[in-house]
DNA sequence: TAGATTGTTAATCGATTAACAATC
DNA sequence: TAGATTGTTAATCGATTAACAATC
């Protein structure tokens, strides 16, 4: 099987929340790809292509099965699966990710789980952000290297996250999700997934200025 | 001029981003389109075109003037105007938005300003976050028409996000910078930012699967 | 001048959309 | 059967990359 574009994962991402939303307002056997389509605002050609990908079969005249749908997705993105991980900066933002995490209906329904929180400054440290005590960065290495963590959350200042991600990568970690706003360098086999948030202010602020 | 489109407009920001950072650490007074595209992982043309896109011309030999190309960014993007914007939902994500908001090298250097903050919650009501006192949400569409308000940030979750867009959109709101995980439907005039954060693990999950 | 860098045109690549026969 | 929907191939569109003359 093909390895699948990003935005192929993006969109097959949006189609397993948008059925989750629907079947959760009212059940539903089968959907068309026109109704999904819709409801997103793409083509509907893509929808096939997309749910063609990861191997579903449409009914003609009827659609695609909506459990289908959702197992196929669920199992090719990898959701079935549990991944530890570790938050790095016990800041605002990190504590409003872990917030997220702790409930059902947040990153756990995906198989994320944060198993421990990590920060360099002192009166942090020992502090309960949402049931997780914050540990001093020293630990960090020998409890990703014991539990075998694959996953890291950066949510630390821009000018000490290549340094902890140097440190993360030698210490196993083979994906980082970063909310710091600067870019970082890593081995090939690691994945770098960037959430630069203010890169959105610049269509924002375009688009009020005209 | 013609329009800029979004993934111009993301570069630019990066570009951005960049000048700053590397000027912070020590001063330079050009900057060759090799240098920036090698810092981020593009090619040297493509920084050549979008620089090109926003009127500026470098110089044989020696690159482009660092304080030129950071002058007609901040100018083409609109972040040399003030953009005063509502909070909408005080939970974790709100606030941590808010506490990046607040201090002069968070939001505040792209021309955003949060004034005000709403919620629903009456246990939150009357509370601060950030020096802001969290507002009734009846109190929301006064003041975006007192202070001719044209950015709301959606915090909140996705049931109630569309019923709340309607009403900022009724109440003269020109752009959303939306972080519930929801699609929301608005008049051709109004734009749209998704932060749809869980797209992300899309990605991850995918890539830790393998 | 020589050489590095730009600016622009052309070529490539990939993603999206259109068309339509096959299917239930 | 008739008609709606799929699956696939072809066409279009846009974005990225390559090539190279012009420039300082």
């Amino acid at each position: 099987m093909e390895r699948l574009r990003r935005v192929v994962l993006e969109r097959l991402m949006r189609y397993y929340r948008l059925l989750a939303e629907m079947t959760a307002k009212e059940p539903m056997a089968t959907i068309t790809s026109a109704q999904i389509a819709e409801a997103l605002d793409i083509d509907p050609t893509q929808v096939r292509k997309d749910l063609g990908a990861v191997g579903l079969q449409g009914m003609g005249r009827v659609g695609f099965d909506v459990c289908e749908v959702c197992r196929a997705i669920r199992i090719m993105l990898g959701f079935d699966q549990k991944y530890e991980s570790v938050l790095i900066g016990a800041g605002h933002l990190g504590g409003a990710l872990l917030a997220y995490s702790g409930f059902s209906a947040g990153f756990a329904r995906y198989g994320l789980h944060v198993v421990a929180v990590f920060d360099n400054d002192r009166s942090k440290i020992g502090g309960k952000i949402a049931e997780l005590t914050v540990k001093p960065m020293k630990e960090m290495k020998p409890l990703i290297k014991r539990r075998s963590i694959r996953l890291a959350i950066l949510t630390i200042p821009a000018q000490v996250s290549q340094e902890l991600t140097d440190r993360l990568v030698t210490a196993g970690v083979k994906a980082i999700w970063n909310f710091s706003p600067t870019q970082l360098t890593v081995p090939p086999d690691v994945l770098v997934r960037n959430e630069h948030i203010s890169v959105g202010l610049s269509e924002i602020a375009y688009h009020l200025k005209q």
